[in-house]
DNA sequence: TAGTGGTCTAGACCACGTG
DNA sequence: ACGTGGTCTAGACCACTAC
C-alpha cells in the first residue's frame, strides 16, 4: 500500500467520481485544461497526465483544437470494443437484433455469483438472437439486475434505437467499460440448432460473458452461443 | 500522412530501430535517461514520452531506481501475455509442452499467405501436445519459416529451457510483440480425440494462431485444436 | 551515498477546429 | 481570429535501488 498518493492519480480519481456522478453527459464537452487545472489545484502538465490514464480507458476522447469529451457508446465504439466477431476477410459488421423473449425472474446462484447479486434477486431474462446478412450467428441468454434498469420493459427493450450498451449509458446511466468472456465448445442442443440453423450435431462457442461498469460493478451477464460457420471470433494478444 | 513527425516520435523509431537492431539485448539496461535524451538532441521529457510509448508496447521495462531494461520473454510474461487458458477458478498455469514430430516441408498456399512467404518456401513443420497436470490440454500444428530459423534442429527445439517464444528470441534475436488468434468451434477427428483423450463427437475449440514481430514480421503460425474440460479460453474487451 | 526513474511545475510555441 | 489540445523545454525535488 503507497503511503504517498501522486497527485496526478488523486485528480484522476476526482475526475472519475465527477464522470461517474454525471457532472458532464456522455458526448459532452469537459472545460478547458487550464480551468480544470486550476480547479484540481494542479498544474496542465499533472492535469493532462491524469486525463491521459482516462482517454486510455476509453472513458475520455481528445479532439484537439476543439475538446476533451465524455465518451460515449456509439454503434463504431460497440464494434471497435465489444464486437468481436469477423468474417473470412477479417471485416465486422453489427448485426441485426431480434427479441425472442423478455421475462422477468429471480437469480439463481451462478447469476448472482456474477452479478454479485443476493440469491433469488429479481432480473431480467431476455433471449436475444444476432444475425448477419439474414444468417443466424449468435444466440444470446441475457441476465440483468432490476436494480440497476428498474423500469425496463419489454417495449423500452425492444424499441431501442441503438445498442444495448448504448441504452444503459443513455437512459440509465451505466457506462460499460469491459466485458470478460469464457470461451468453450460445446455441441448445440436441438431448440439452438433450430434458432441457428445447423444440423446436429453441431459444435458451437459458448461464451459466458459478463459486463462491467467503474469499480467492476456487474451490469448483465449472458451465456452466448456462436455459430461459426461464415464468421469467427477474432483476438489479439500481447501488444496493443 | 502528416507532414510534421513530433519529435518524440522520431525519437521512439529511433529507439525501436535501435532495439530492432540489438543494440542492447533483452533483459539489459539502457544508458540513463538524461544521456539518451542528449544523443537523441532532445530534452528529457521528450525522450520520456517516447519511452512510454514503448514501455506500453512491452518492448521496454522501467525500474525505478535501477533504470529502463530491454523487455524479454519470461514464463511470466509468456503466461500473463500470452496464454488464455484459465482453469474453473481463474487461474493460469503454464502448461507442459510434448514434442509429437518435427519435420521439413514446403509452404502450402495457405501457411505462405499467413507467414508472407512465397508458396513452397521451406518450413518446419511440428506437432506439439500441451498438458497441464498430465491432462491434454491443446494439440499444436505449428508452421514456422525456414529463413528466420536457419539452423533449427530438432534437438535445438527439443530441449530448450524455456518457452517457445523464449527460444526465438534467445537464439535467433526475434521478439514476438502480438499474436491473432482466429477462434471457431470444431468437432475433433478421430487422432485429435486419442491425443486429447476425447470420446467423439467431441466439440474443441480451433484457433489459427499467428505471431508477430516488430513491423507486423510474421514469425509462426499454428492450428491449435482446444479440449475445453476443466480450463477455459479467457478474453477480455473493452478497457485494459 | 550515489544514481536511477517518478513527479510536478511554469511557460513558450505549434497544429487544429470552429465561428 | 480565437480557443482548444499537442509538443517541447528546463529545472526542482521525491522515491527507490544498489552498493
Amino acid at each position: 500500500m503507497p503511503r504517498r498518493v501522486p497527485l496526478y492519480k488523486r485528480v484522476r480519481q476526482r475526475l472519475a467520481a465527477a464522470l461517474e456522478k454525471g457532472l458532464w453527459r456522455p458526448g459532452e464537452a469537459l472545460p478547458p485544461e487550464p480551468m480544470l487545472a486550476k480547479r484540481f489545484g494542479a498544474s496542465v502538465g499533472t492535469l493532462r497526465k491524469a486525463v491521459d490514464e482516462l482517454v486510455a480507458e476509453n472513458l475520455l476522447v481528445r479532439r484537439q483544437g476543439s475538446g476533451t469529451y465524455v465518451g460515449s457508446h456509439t454503434r463504431d465504439t460497440m464494434l471497435a470494443r465489444f464486437f468481436p466477431m469477423v468474417d473470412r476477410a477479417g471485416d465486422k459488421r453489427l448485426p441485426q437484433s431480434w427479441l425472442l423473449s423478455f421475462r422477468r425472474g429471480r437469480a439463481s446462484a451462478a447469476i448472482a455469483a456474477l452479478l454479485h447479486l443476493p440469491r433469488g434477486a429479481p432480473v431480467f431474462e431476455i433471449d436475444n438472437l444476432l444475425s448477419l446478412d439474414d444468417e443466424p450467428l449468435i444466440l444470446d441468454r441475457i441476465r440483468l439486475p432490476h436494480a440497476l434498469f428498474p423500469d425496463l420493459t419489454e417495449a423500452i427493450f425492444a424499441e431501442r434505437e441503438a445498442t444495448i450498451y448504448a441504452l444503459y449509458q443513455s437512459r440509465y446511466g451505466v457506462t460499460v467499460v469491459r466485458t470478460e468472456e469464457s470461451i468453450t465448445a460445446a455441441l448445440a442442443e436441438e431448440r439452438a440448432c433450430q434458432l441457428l440453423r445447423l444440423t446436429p450435431p453441431a459444435p458451437v462457442l459458448r461464451v459466458v460473458r459478463t459486463a462491467y461498469a467503474w469499480h467492476s460493478q456487474p451490469v448483465d451477464t449472458r451465456v452466448r452461443l456462436i455459430a461459426t460457420r461464415r464468421h469467427h471470433y477474432r483476438s489479439v494478444l500481447g501488444q496493443r
